[in-house]
DNA sequence: ATCGTTGCAAATAGTTTGCAACTAA
DNA sequence: TTAGTTGCAAACTATTTGCAACGAT
């Protein structure tokens, strides 16, 4: 359960850059997208770039520090929690939680062999509903 | 089981353009994108503009006569069947199955409590995996 | 010295939009 | 004659890339 803190690959260094991208992403529960780790990252890095953010958005989910989401939006997100979970999107404010769907893995394997002959390797889900802030504040 | 033939605001025009783009996402099974239906339907159409494939993919997905697909492309991709069912990517050619995943609606709404309060309404669901082509090609 | 990394700016890809002309009821 | 639709082109958004300068080993 423990978050790695060091990069997969011996010639990734943890440059002050990548270093506050990654503590951004893993401080919020907001599922960010790169303009906001941009913004946030500004405050202790001003001149750095959105390009270097982009850049290392990628660069941090290849080495296994962040993951990118599969959200169904037009822009990445990124999540600092990298263990196997799914997400819910409110239809309303579009906030997203996490979820854990525990039955799900074994219902997905079962289901397998009906894949169009395809060897299934893994899945992406995600959720549609309706936030508790969107429900009190009257959303059906 | 029938397709609607009809959409469903009155003032829906089923032009040309759109009988074409419509006819173009149902003829195919390669749940194609943007420019591959534009691309087709220049056949018939010559002076279609991207413009209004784009314009009318949207549409038509509004008026429920085709579904706008959750993959985890950048692209969007479209499904000329609009009966709820999942697919799965092949992670090597990036081709595009069918699958229905029976048990799953059962599974998600028996986890919906968990889903941190939301009021679950709804699921998208993408299997990665090998195609029997690219198994068949020795692709691990 | 080397080689990964950065900031900047330009480029790119996919998609959307404004608008005048067109078209069917 | 009106309201929806089209083709065109420009605009837009998110993201990527080329490159010279920088910096840690």
């Amino acid at each position: 359960m423990a978050v790695p803190e060091r990069a997969n690959s011996t010639d990734f260094r943890l440059t002050p850059q990548r270093r506050a991208i990654l503590e951004a992403v893993r401080e919020t529960a907001c599922h960010p997208d790169a303009a906001w780790v941009y913004e946030r990252v500004r405050r202790s890095l001003p001149n750095i770039s959105l390009g270097t953010v982009y850049r290392n958005l990628g660069l941090l989910a290849q080495e296994g520090l962040i993951r990118e989401l599969a959200l169904d939006d037009q822009v990445s997100h990124w999540d600092g929690w990298i263990e196997p979970h799914d997400h819910i999107v409110c239809i309303h404010c579009g906030k997203v939680a996490n979820v854990e769907v525990a039955a799900l893995s074994d219902a997905i394997d079962g289901e397998a062999e009906h894949a169009a002959g395809y060897r299934v390797l893994g899945y992406r889900l995600c959720l549609q509903g309706i936030c508790p802030e969107c429900q009190a504040g009257g959303k059906s």
